[in-house]
DNA sequence: GACAGGCTACCTACTAGTTGGTAGGTTCGA
DNA sequence: TCGAACCTACCAACTAGTAGGTAGCCTGTC
């Protein structure tokens, strides 16, 4: 069992990887089996198809998503700490990681090729990240530690739209610093 | 040479509505052949190769959004209204199109997979759109017409990213109306 | 304790279809 | 008669996926 899980998390872990440069049709079985050290065939073995691979791939990183949200709002109590805590996340992600990218971010770009079931882990991540987002500025105005300028709903939708926008332009751009610095003006001008 | 530029027309006309789907490796020469109808072979005769394809059609587009803009920026005087109006375009294209999409927004996804000289075009094309914008918002703060929370480029920066977050999340809630409800409190935010 | 049966993980060998790309020939208008 | 546009006929490499076999491990039974 330590086996199995670990060889399959392998291979997760490495078509992850690979998919955070150019999404679903970036990369192969054949890629996984260079990296991983095992034949196209034994992936099969642990994931049928593509699909159920990257299925179980985004199912993983929602829980991964959910998790880190969690403790978030466990563990940092102002919701404007929260917001600023989530960013530098992501911060540190380009920092740390030359090709870094929220998968589901890059995979939404990809919906119209994607096969159903892929497509509607994007969507679920997108709807779970905007409610939690929500909540957070709820929450903000509520305690008057951040200003709305219009519906929760609508301000925390904006956040995430500049969010994934600033993750492109790093890339586009090819400056790790350029998250940062697009995304940090958002938080002083939401600070009450 | 009409008939040469209009085949060559029909090829990139093709292929941007295939790539706009997906991105870089979401479309084959194949696909292209059944729509237009002609051989694989004879698409290589008018783009040697994918890259040279691709990089054609972001150059066109580059050439069209420019002017587009370029055009903007004399029909209508207001700064603000040019925001508005340049949102209003994509408002009404993803209206329109099921499949709309910015390419270089998608492609700028993909930049560690693409081409290099493909990468080069996505990446000049952030950067005229983030210029175009940035003067905007310079005249517009000069006119008193929107206010800005940073300096202009900050401001553009965060106005372009919004914008092609808002696109990934009208494709990730399969919801064309989502760019509009995003971006419209966008404006109303900066509006003097 | 031996041993059969079943299961998991993995392999080799293979498939049909697709990928981007080439070679060389034909047609046709200037 | 030259060249652009297009064709047929290829190609090697790669795509996801299948068939069938093997080695090793666990478990129940005699």
């Amino acid at each position: 069992m330590n086996t199995q899980s670990s060889r399959a998390d392998d291979i997760l872990h490495c078509a992850r990887s690979l998919i955070v440069r150019g999404g679903y049709n970036s990369f192969s079985y054949a890629d996984i089996s260079k990296v991983v050290g095992i034949r196209t065939a034994s992936i099969h073995h642990h994931f049928p198809s593509k699909s159920d691979l990257v299925r179980a791939l985004v199912a993983q990183y929602r829980r991964e998503a959910a998790d880190g949200l969690a403790q978030l709002k466990l563990s940092v109590p102002d919701p404007l700490d929260q917001l600023r805590a989530y960013l530098g996340y992501w911060e540190r992600c380009f920092a740390d990681m030359a090709d870094s990218f929220c998968i589901c971010a890059l995979l939404a770009g990809e919906i119209p090729v994607l096969p159903e079931d892929v497509a509607m882990e994007v969507r679920a991540h997108f709807r779970r990240l905007a409610d939690w987002l929500t909540e957070v500025f709820e929450r903000g105005a509520a305690q008057g530690r951040l200003r709305l300028s219009g519906t929760a709903r609508a301000d925390a939708e904006m956040f995430m739209a500049t969010t994934h926008g600033a993750m492109l332009s790093a890339r586009a751009y090819g400056d790790a610093t350029a998250f940062g610095a697009i995304t940090r003006p958002l938080l002083e001008r939401i600070a009450a």
